[in-house]
DNA sequence: TAATTAAAGACCTGAATGGTCCTGTTTCGG
DNA sequence: CCGAAACAGGACCATTCAGGTCTTTAATTA
């Protein structure tokens, strides 16, 4: 169903909140405001610590916090970090597939593999959050005009 | 990894290769020509069938065959037939996630979704033929390198 | 009537995701 | 100085589901 991971749907879920609070919020709390078991965030918040979107404070007091602020994070830099890169099929880079069948579309996914990341860098964290973000995200997906770009490929 | 399934995958590649045969043609035959093993090129040919996408012919001499041109057949419709909904998440149209965690993520994937589902729609199978399309779909691979790479830090 | 081929569905298997837990380390408070 | 709190970093299990196979039935043609 061309679905995202769990993992990448919490961490978005995660990092939003996340930037809803002030000072630092240990993942127990998280769990507490998102609805996602306590072990889950950790794991989630573990990840984006190593990849830089959140920073740690260890011991007692501690917790985690927005690295940056979440204009500054795209729902694609987010789903990469939990889930890889971001592509449809295996084949790519006009390699040939690992099945070794002979589809012969030469790098033709990589032409939407591309128009998708494209869509998910111009959207950021900022404007999946809720109430009165809706009216401009709706205007940043007017402005994209990748399918346009992308459109019948020739 | 957002990635596609391969069901999927092989639907794309065999009304590829369908359209370029001309007449009837076996599953057998097709599986020799894509190289998928002829009993999941059935089953995929079936779905396909049931959706309108090929004709199929029973008894001898029987076979399967466009019905319609590459051209008028989206990405997006394809991956819909076979997959289901083309969305990232299950909690669409606003409703509660089913899980009950409270994001309140109002309906941003929504949006994320339609703007996903447009780019596919945008590129007709027609477009995702080998040959002469490749040096164009390079080059457009080329232009739009830059912006692929995941940003992870800044 | 016999051979060929699609239709339909049951069923098995294996990989991978999601989720849990354990141990170690750091930091703060008493 | 000691204990509690909280992150770090794994290992680990289990469930799900997609992928693939097989069997039976129905239709068409020669």
């Amino acid at each position: 169903m061309l679905k995202l991971s769990r993992l990448a749907d919490y961490a978005i879920v995660i990092l939003v909140k996340l930037g809803e609070q002030d000072g630092v919020v240990t993942s127990p709390a998280l769990a507490g405001i998102t609805g996602v078991p306590e072990p889950t965030v950790a794991k989630v918040l573990k990840v984006l610590s190593a990849h830089g979107f959140v920073l740690s404070q260890r011991g007692a007091k501690g917790g985690y916090r927005l690295a940056r602020s979440l204009a500054e994070m795209s729902v694609a830099s987010v789903i990469a970090a939990v889930d890889g890169q971001i592509a449809l099929t295996a084949c790519v880079g006009g390699r040939e597939c690992d099945t070794g069948l002979s589809c012969g579309l030469c790098g033709s996914w990589d032409v939407i593999n591309t128009a998708i990341r494209s869509t998910l860098e111009g959207i950021s964290l900022e404007s999946m959050r809720p109430k009165e973000a809706c009216s401009t995200v709706l205007h940043q997906i007017n402005k994209l005009n990748v399918a346009q770009t992308i459109r019948e490929g020739a």
